[in-house]
DNA sequence: TGATAATCGAGACGGTACGTCCTGTCTTTCA
DNA sequence: TGAAAGACAGGACGTACCGTCTCGATTATCA
């Protein structure tokens, strides 16, 4: 078990300080105005202790998604059988989280622009993560519920990217275009269906 | 009629090389490593006459966007009448772009958090501007083609989104997916649909 | 007498606002911290205006002494026929004037050193001048009340430099340093003279 | 006794080869077209390690002065009981100098004008510092040799004056004014005193 | 009296340097 | 010996001026 580890062992204190610190500073100041060196003054932290555990500014972001700094709220599908029901009700709350934390979300889209652990740890806390949203969209295929040939991956992919598209390209977010959404992807958007 | 204006006037000449240098570096460096000062010593200009002009680096993009110096070719979905067909048809082409051109795609997302125009412009250049695609749903909407109460703004930020976030996140983008994904788009992911 | 001149001739109006804009700034900001721009905005006028009748900012300055912007007043010594009155009335009016306008001073030195031509010009001012001083001297020196050997130069310099050292390196200047320094020069520090 | 300063130490190097840069550029070009950034180049030094420690370009000259990097010799008048020999010898070896090295001085005047330490360090390595010239002057005028009622500091002035008022007005300096000029100070313009 | 030529205010241009901020690395001291 | 403090080389920022140039309007002379 001990592989002959001398010296002080990383500091806990230090860690936690620092995601801390980085979460405050985007929030109020947005991905882009925070730097290493606010980070580091902020925590009362050395730069040299950020360099040594992370590559990046965005590798810290990262881990704060991970942990859970930035975005304590966690969005999972729920499966109560009835998979349009699920997914409004699911998308409504992360329209909502969305909406209300525009600029945050707008930050952060910026960070996994840079850094793509950033977009996955982003994609999974809104519940999009192939081990949440994508499972319940295997449940509902296993169920028969969706048509044969739809890729879950594709399906996912419209949802998040309606939420990515309407951040990037300023349109406005409410919560009450999620049934509407749902509808859309699950129903299509013609009259007619070939049988 | 005359408005009073004196002293010399905008070089024309200055502006097209400002632009050209920076489509130049962008496809070059990335966004993320494009200076003012790299800018401006490309195009053998001055710092002074891009901040006369522009008010960010951002902003000089998406000038490029607007004048097709990053992006020649323009993607408009054709009306055939067979919407499925003239959808496919444009995202194929849509997709085979961005994938060809992955890095560029990326930078330029990056530009669009921190400029919202450039955001804007890159979606018209894709064919997803209001003026284009979304017309093309709308024709189809005239025709019949779209249920009543589908939203054809909700319609473009599926599949602009789903481009996107591919993008972002990594996946990868075939041209071949344009198909299915527009199947889906149109006829809903469910076997079976309410009448 | 006409040499084919054609064209507009040079505006007197521009001429002067350039002349009191300098100067103006000079004793509210300082000569370094004036700008030909500044002048220009000052004064109302083309910067081109300025650059086609100067050289340099410190030609204009020369100019604004010679026609007494800066320095309105003249400092001659009289000739009573008594050297040593008249050069302490003359010094301490001088002193008198350095000490009450003391970075103006300062600032005109700085141009000195860019512009010979300030030098001359300031020198004149304080009364100075081959022209004044000197001749002031050569009369004494004709009426045997300057040693013989004595040069003339020298003196001039000694007193004036007197000036200048207290100038630059900021020693304080009362006017009543006047008499003592004048029966300095002309009787000498030591007690007892070979005669 | 330890006072908690943390953290890396000052350069010596850094510092040393700002100083040599700035003396050589200095020398090369002029005071008033040496750059901050020129210096940092040359010195192979970032800009922020100049300002770190100097507020200004002449707070380095200064500097340079106070090391001996820009007038490597010194002037100090001796004292051989002889004062109007010791003065004569001091001022001979001092135009002689400033007379060589023209430009140089010119340059740091222009910069005295900017920073009065400029001013102080320069009459220093002259030798007229109130510790070295002066010096010689109050021994002689406790040895009885100066007049009662003569000032030390208007005798530097009109000494140290003399040889800023030629640098700055272009006057010719020779070596050999020295011993007219000393022979003036010390018995006085006017043929007879009163005794 | 119209063409020619010079001046004027205005201001864009290619540049240079400013002083600040931040990066990522290295060094020193403390606990 | 890990971590704070912080100096270091380097690079980009956005601003301020430089000295030149171009523009349209306004004089003045000459043909």
């Amino acid at each position: 078990m001990s592989e002959g580890r001398r010296g002080a062992v990383r500091s806990e204190a230090a860690r936690t300080a620092i995601l801390t610190a980085t979460s405050s500073l985007i929030e109020r100041l947005g991905y882009d105005r925070v730097t290493i060196e606010g980070i580091a003054s902020e925590a009362g932290v050395g730069k040299q202790t950020i360099y040594r555990w992370w590559p990046s500014k965005s590798a810290v972001v990262a881990e704060c998604l991970l942990e859970g700094a930035l975005i304590p709220e966690t969005f999972e599908p729920q499966d109560t059988g009835d998979l349009a029901a699920d997914l409004s009700e699911w998308l409504e709350r992360a329209l909502g989280f969305v909406s209300t934390h525009h600029s945050l979300l707008h930050s952060l889209i910026g960070a996994a622009v840079e850094n793509e652990e950033v977009g996955q740890r982003l994609y999974e806390r809104l519940g999009a993560s192939p081990e949440v949203l994508a499972e319940r969209l295997r449940v509902a295929q296993a169920a028969g519920q969706l048509r044969a040939g739809v890729s879950v991956e594709q399906l996912v992919d419209a949802i998040v990217g309606m939420l990515i598209a309407r951040l990037l390209f300023g349109a406005p977010i409410r919560s009450d275009d999620a049934h509407g959404f749902i509808d859309l992807i699950l129903h299509g958007a013609t009259p007619n269906r070939p049988q």
